[in-house]
DNA sequence: TCTGGGGTCCTAGGACCC
DNA sequence: TCTGGGGTCCTAGGACCC
């Protein structure tokens, strides 16, 4: 049997510990750049504001003092989340951290029924962290999912579903919308709409040789984990990065050589810094930048650049470098660019790096400049020393609903007044 | 005016090998 | 009319996830 704890509206929850004032009331949290909405309270999303809609589309209901809107703060919602998998891990035998707000967990050897443990968990989680989490318990990953979405949506499941015998399974997956299970998406979701498929068993029911000849088996392995058959394992363990991406819309449109220089320049070290916190090397730098799509009057261009290193390195100097030479390739005037995007891959982990007899770097140089670069940065601040070719302004972008990073930065605690 | 960011896996097809 | 068989590696694009 697995487990699914699922953190309820996560970013909103994680706004709402140190506010809770807004309890019951519309929250949401915006992207960065403040541009579209990324994750809305349950009141708000009564009021009709839906996912990744565009801010501007639902300012009026905010200027009617309805919705309280933050711009997002990964540093808290990063935070909390550690600190939600914390709990979580002391109270069951193994983890699988999926995502920022979600994690599998494994039940071998606990007695069943699990539904009161699955509870015990949600509280605590609740007690400790402060957020609200809904928790689904079933045989497979994909049925614990479904579990847990019916967890969040009926109340009178106290915040625990837990699917066992197979005909309450089969009860369950002749209602569940066949769009929302875990591996259907979009794009399946609108062929099955096509087709007047709409729920989950209609989908069980279909020919095995039909769902690997049109899904491959990808989709193979959601219709058996609908049937109780685990195809997709449980790791505790997360595997190497494979890619470390870094990007971001701008304000307004760019058009200068120089100005793009600079940010590409951040953008590329801060992807060094993630590198070198998971202990690898790269050995390719991609570039992008894309003009603004939704400006049909412009000119559009989008084009990615990458350039293949001569040895593996995990230094801000020489990736940032190279970024920089892809971006001189990439560059072209007469366009105004709106997101700029830095990727590093071919990834190995820094242990097994295979130099060079003729490397043209000074590695131990690079190696103890990044750790002393690291180090204080990590001290005193983010953004303390940069590559000099970053400029001396950091890169800018529209944060106005910004609530402190209550939990990770002195200067930002919570205050209490005493009336 | 204003429209996010960071990932993974799978597959088909081409280039190449003997 | 006929024109082998078996394989690997790489990449771009498409699907998915949060």
């Amino acid at each position: 049997m697995y487990g699914l704890c699922d953190c309820n509206n996560f970013y909103a929850s994680c706004e709402r510990v140190f506010r809770p004032d807004l309890v019951g009331r519309p929250v949401v949290v915006l992207s960065n750049n403040d541009g579209c909405i990324i994750a809305r309270s349950n009141e708000a999303k009564a009021l009709g504001i839906g996912m990744g809609q565009p801010f501007y589309q639902v300012r009026p209901l905010i200027e009617q003092g309805q919705v309280t809107v933050f711009s997002a703060n990964f540093a808290l919602y990063g935070d909390l989340s550690r600190r939600v998998m914390a709990t979580l891990r002391s109270l069951v035998p193994g983890i699988e951290i999926y995502s920022i707000d979600e994690a599998f967990f494994d039940l071998r050897g606990m007695a069943e029924p699990l539904d009161g443990f699955g509870r015990t968990i949600g509280r605590t989680i609740r007690r400790n962290v402060g957020i609200p989490v809904s928790i689904g318990i079933a045989p497979t990953k994909t049925l614990a999912k479904i579990a847990s979405k019916l967890a969040k949506q009926y109340p009178r499941l106290d915040g625990c579903c837990y699917m066992r015998r197979p005909e309450d399974i089969d009860k369950v997956l002749r209602k569940f919308p066949l769009q929302d299970v875990w591996g259907i998406g979009r794009r399946y979701g609108r062929m099955f709409d096509r087709m007047g498929l709409r729920t989950a068993r209609q989908f069980v029911d279909l020919p095995q040789e039909w769902v690997r000849a049109r899904m491959g088996v990808a989709g193979l392995r959601t219709w058996s984990e609908l049937q109780g058959v685990e195809c997709i394992t449980f790791e505790q363990m997360p595997p190497r990065k494979q890619q470390i991406t870094l990007s971001r819309s701008f304000p307004r449109e760019i058009h200068t050589l120089e100005e793009l220089d600079r940010i590409v320049a951040e953008f590329a070290s801060m992807c060094a810094e993630k590198l070198r916190g998971e202990q690898s090397v790269c050995a390719e730098v991609q570039c992008y930048l894309y003009t603004n799509r939704h400006r049909e009057d412009q000119p559009q261009r989008c084009e990615t650049e990458l350039r293949l290193l001569p040895e593996p390195t995990d230094s801000s100097l020489e990736i940032v470098r190279q970024a920089r030479i892809t971006l001189r390739q990439l560059f072209q005037p007469g366009y105004g660019y709106k997101k700029a995007g830095v990727i590093l891959s071919r990834i190995t982990p820094a242990s097994e790096l295979q130099g060079s007899l003729f490397s043209p770097l000074d590695r131990g140089k690079h190696a103890r400049l990044m750790d002393v670069m690291d180090t204080v940065n990590k001290r005193l601040g983010k953004g303390k020393i940069v590559v000099a070719a970053q400029g001396t302004e950091p890169f800018h972008m529209n944060r106005e609903h910004l609530s402190p990073r209550y939990t990770t930065d002195w200067k930002e605690l919570l205050v209490v007044k005493a009336d």
